[in-house]
DNA sequence: TTGAAAGCGCTAACAG
DNA sequence: CTGTTAGCGCTTTCAA
């Protein structure tokens, strides 16, 4: 447990003042001569500048927070190794929490990330705008990743159902609530659902479930759009995100209405209840049902028969948020779509 | 951005000194009055106080590292919500760094670490104990979770019991480089793949093959030990960590033997690459060849048939690596070693 | 019980 | 080009 040298000791041992020595570790201008020997110097006791003392002094932390519902689901695993990719890359530390779907957690989270002095967050939101809003006004530069806080969304109702904060901008003169404005990382929801919709038409089905959990309300009502006027409301469940509610929500989707004859799982937990479900109700897949999951995990092709999925970069939205939340220096960032991609496999049949 | 409120403000705003504000925050003493009058300015003020100023001060951050190979393989996505959930509840922050298993990285990381004076680590090592020695005599706190480096499993004789390299240790009675000696956590490997080769001789199977990863060196000791004297030494096979080589691997082994009836893999990942290489060479689960992996994920019963695993306890080793970083406070806390279970589905089946 | 004062390690003026 | 100095927000002696 030997204390580390500090700034003061290199500047003694180098024969030259505390400035100097920072700003030859900093790039800063100095002699050729004087920068080499300080290097040295600071080479050879091994000395580690202490984020701790510049961070005080600049009244920030370099790196960045996240906040997920969930590491074990897969898809979070991956946009977490994106963040973390881009994050190395810039050598800036991540502090992680995980929400549990919770906004009461969120808040806590939020909370303890200010008290580091972390303002810059890349967020997975579960809490609406009140719980944002708090953030945002203390300053920090917060960039959605996946999913948008609901009332952000519920702003507008032109808008709702689209689920893209940026038209709504053009439509709306006058927003009662101005509600946060963050940039977000998030896929093409809309287009992923209304493709998968259209190809279980082609096929043949016309009672089309969605399963859904929570900050699935995009998914929703693009999923609503693309079904058409009259949404049969039995069709549209939703759990609270936990592996057992998933479960429970489906189990009890096939059994109120066995005339469904496809189901679009909102995520891939949700994917993984239906699949279990179908099982336990000796549904077949895609005899008796089809399926068609959110999130192309790399267990979905595993199961028989292998998932039909709508696939979403999971890994490069994490990298993409990273990177808005980085360079947020100038001007606020222009939020991003992904595109989306239907990726079919064995788990969808034509209608019986 | 409006600035945050300082203790400053506070105590003048309480008309009180500095230090007493200090005092009432940290439950010092003071009087009844004094007190309330500083929490309700304090709380008034929206006063937060700033961990930068006291991490500073104290020369240490409260929070702990978290080291894991790939947020992408279940397991790990586990144990780190265990690690945050135990984290969580002592209020105290969680950086995240993930090492893709390079030892390299590793060591990156493990200096951003000690940059930020984050001076508890919970890791998953990739490298030896030259990776690691700097962290420990910087007088990290480390506890190494799901498995040990490399070359300190040569520590400790008496502790051969857990019959991997530590035999080796018993032959050289003067260990040249002392070795790191960090707590850990881990799962009983030995008498986990002991009970699953058990569970296949009994199958009737002879020739059952080991499919390992980074890391999984004491497993394979642990194989070698329950297979008994002359291991066939084309039946080890290894993979890198990343998906690609793991398939590689599996695909690899089943073509180059075919008289192969049973495979133990030593992670999820590479169980999925088996299913994967399997299906792939047109053998059947588990009639033409059973297989048996490591971990527990929820996928495992997704597959089919669902697979027969070695479960271990991801997010309780997680919490428990977590609880020991943080008491580390006094004498050296003692390792820890959790017990795993077989639980048997359905891809294993009687030597055909 | 309380306040004044001394830094923790670093950077950013500001002089020289 | 370089050194001196003044804090960043906080905890902690040390007196009062």
């Amino acid at each position: 447990m030997e204390k580390r040298a500090t700034i003061k000791d290199v500047a003694e041992a180098a024969g030259v003042g505390v400035a100097t020595v920072s700003r030859v570790l900093s790039g800063g201008s100095a002699s050729p001569e004087t920068r080499e020997r300080v290097l040295a110097v600071a080479a050879q006791l091994d000395y580690r500048p202490s984020a701790l003392g510049r961070n005080l002094r600049q009244r920030r932390t370099g790196g960045m927070g996240l906040l997920v519902p969930d590491l074990t689901d897969t898809f979070y695993g991956q946009l977490a190794e994106g963040v973390l990719a881009c994050a190395r890359s810039a050598g800036e530390p991540v502090v992680l929490g995980s929400t549990g779907d919770d906004p009461e957690q969120e808040s806590e989270l939020i909370g303890m990330l200010l008290e580091q002095s972390v303002d810059r967050l890349i967020a997975v939101p579960t809490g609406d705008s009140d719980t944002w809003a708090p953030a945002i006004r203390a300053g920090m530069t917060v960039v959605f990743a996946d999913r948008l806080p609901s009332q952000a969304v519920l702003e507008d109702p032109g808008a709702a159902a689209v689920g893209d904060l940026m038209l709504l901008d053009g439509l709306a003169p006058a927003p009662r609530a101005r509600p946060l404005d963050a940039p977000s990382v998030v896929a093409d929801d809309r287009a992923g659902i209304r493709t998968a919709v259209r190809y279980l038409r082609g096929l043949g089905h016309k009672r089309i479930a969605f399963l859904g959990g929570p900050g699935h309300d995009r998914r929703e009502a693009a999923f609503r759009e693309a079904v058409g006027a009259p949404v049969d409301e039995e069709l549209v469940v939703f759990g609270t995100g936990s592996r057992d509610s998933a479960y429970a929500a489906a189990s009890g989707l096939f059994q109120s209405r066995p005339d469904l004859s496809a189901v679009v799982a909102g995520g891939n937990v949700l994917g993984e209840a239906a699949v279990l479900a179908a099982r336990e109700l000796d549904l077949r897949v895609p005899q008796d049902v089809s399926l068609v999951m959110y999130d192309d995990v790399p267990w979905a092709e595993l199961c028989s028969p292998p998932l039909t999925v709508i696939a979403q970069p999971g890994r490069d939205m994490g990298y993409r948020a990273a990177e808005l939340v980085l360079r947020a220096g100038g001007r606020r960032p222009r939020s991003v779509v992904l595109p989306t991609e239907l990726i079919i496999r064995g788990s969808c049949g034509p209608h019986r």
